[in-house]
DNA sequence: TTGTGGTATGCAAGCGCTTACATTTATGCA
DNA sequence: TGCATAAATGTAAGCGCTTGCATACCACAA
């Protein structure tokens, strides 16, 4: 069943008086085509509309120039300046993007590995490191050339364009302790299956532990919203003694958080302290200013771009793993005590 | 040069010990296929991983369940939840969705829409109305299958999903001149080949009309970055006259105004009255929330996907257009004078 | 037994494109 | 002028999959 409105190769070739060959070729390689067919042929696409039929060019080169990306949500501004980035240079390498969501889910993310690769993509993004043994073996057993985003592994053998979670985890502590907190409360995201939210509750820990005196008076997991993280916070203040900072694990947690606090009648940072991690528009927004850890999103998803093309490119050297830094960025929701 | 790691349909054939139509029937058709030779199928596609090649299922079938998407940006939240919304409901028809952004560019967005088609995609969703005839061509030549979003025009001829712009822009701008003011301004989104930004103007400029003795001050227009709609709202303020209420095009321009306004030792709503459209998260988060026009973004993306696919299916019944309505949100930043 | 009508499977033609190889045409040089 | 060489183009074989049609098989009825 020929779609009508679709013109072939073929159909090209008879308008222009030549074989379907040199039209390939003066699509793909115009230098191997004399210039007065080449003009021939450039005339023919123009009146037919031609366009080249993916499927039947996958199938014969065995490579889309295509890249599917996996992010755990889009709805959620936390990822996208980072997947524009990524999917700015990768269209100035005239490499397309595919992007799926996996919602967090480790089973989701696995359909969306698989349905990328059956779309055709000759590469991966990734967002942090663990996965089940599945999905791992399933990568590679296809040996699909990926890279990680949004952590950086201690273990070699990922590509990763990222920085490391429990090290700015560790730092945004050390801050507020050096600001004279003691009682710290903690709200994160739901660290199961997602390192992220792991790493970085662990390098709280981690702050917590070298500073004697310095107490977790409680540590609530929770979805990314602003409701959830507002519940967490009332469950923070539950207790009979209440932590004077709340460290949350990203953005979006610290704004629910501080929403919350604001209905409650409680002064930030005069009350309690609050921060955040991402910086993302909303931290630059709410009054005062949310003190947050800044992930170099834009940077990132530029350089795993740039990675992941090395990868495929077989002639290119080979490509690396880069760690980028995260920075404390000081607004107005940290009080000193 | 056969992907040595990329197992076919003639491998599992070998390994099954039957045909390759009997899995090809298995995998689209499983009742078609006895018992024992199912499962005999299945054990083979496990032990060898095997995923259909795309390419050649959409040469074979002309058809490649894939459906493509162009929004101006993903850096932003106004598109974000509609499209989360749009690619759920696709993927619970197991239809793909493929990404692609324009950056609000109508050269871009052809480009694009080029890209999507050949990459397979069987239709698309196009935010907006407004484009060049060259794009309106292409698309009727093709016969592509598309759906509009974020509008609603009058014209038929397209089936879209979604609103009327310029009667929002009316609304929220006959909500501010009830609440007593009577000098105005307004920032709003660049309006060149945007016609949501356009049409909001004109809806705005309809109410002012309606009213004698409300007068516009001042029309400024720029990026929808916080920093581009800061200094417009300093052009704003820059005249003689200051304007009471400036009305801008979206949440973003809005809340650029505001953390302008605040530097500027202004109180909102008190010294001077700002209001949104979107209502994305950030207006929720401002202090006093932004009041704002809240767009159905998560039924105009589920209903768009329905439409869509209601037109790629062909014996549903035909397709239908769907207005939905927008609706004013009172927070806290448009002050009664 | 033969015939009938299913049902399960195989055969093979193509879908649109690329590309190694074959063929033709042009170019340069003795 | 003839010949070697290079440049331009054509030929045709697949790439992995689906599907109309042919075939083989089976159960049952006459």
């Amino acid at each position: 069943m020929r779609d009508k409105n679709r013109p072939s190769l073929e159909d090209v070739a008879v308008l222009a008086g030549v074989s379907t060959a040199s039209i390939s070729r003066c699509i793909n390689n115009p230098k191997k085509v004399a210039e007065p067919t080449r003009v021939r042929i450039q005339e023919a696409i123009e009146t037919l509309g031609y366009m080249p039929h993916f499927g039947g060019r996958a199938l014969a080169r065995n490579r889309t120039n295509t890249i599917g990306a996996i992010i755990p949500t889009m709805d959620n501004a936390m990822f996208a300046s980072g997947l524009q980035a990524f999917q700015e240079t990768l269209s100035e390498a005239g490499v397309t993007l595919l992007v799926g969501s996996s919602n967090y889910d480790p089973a989701q993310e696995f359909e969306q590995i698989r349905s990328l690769l059956s779309q055709g993509a000759d590469g991966l993004l990734l967002i942090g490191q663990a996965r089940p043994k599945k999905t791992h073996d399933f990568l590679a057993q296809h040996s699909v050339p990926h890279v990680l985003a949004w952590c950086f592994p201690k273990s070699t053998g990922h590509h990763a364009v990222g920085f490391d979670n429990q090290k700015s985890g560790r730092a945004i502590a050390e801050h507020v302790i050096s600001y004279g907190h003691r009682k710290l409360g903690v709200i994160a995201g739901l660290r199961d299956g997602n390192d992220r939210a792991q790493d970085r509750i662990l390098g709280i820990q981690d702050a917590i532990d070298a500073h004697p005196g310095v107490q977790l008076l409680g540590l609530q997991e929770c979805k990314y919203s602003f409701e959830e993280a507002g519940s967490a916070l009332d469950d923070l203040l539950s207790g009979p003694v209440h932590p004077t900072a709340v460290i949350c694990g990203s953005d979006v947690l610290a704004v629910g958080a501080m929403l919350r606090a604001r209905d409650l009648g409680l002064q930030i940072p005069e009350d309690i302290s609050i921060t955040g991690f991402d910086d993302i528009n909303l931290a630059r927004v709410t009054t005062p200013g949310l003190t947050t850890v800044r992930v170099p999103q834009h940077d990132m998803g530029r350089k795993a771009a740039h990675v992941l093309l090395g990868l495929l490119d077989a002639d290119a050297p080979q490509s690396q793993s880069y760690e980028l830094m995260t920075t404390i960025i000081d607004r107005g929701t940290l009080a000193r005590v």
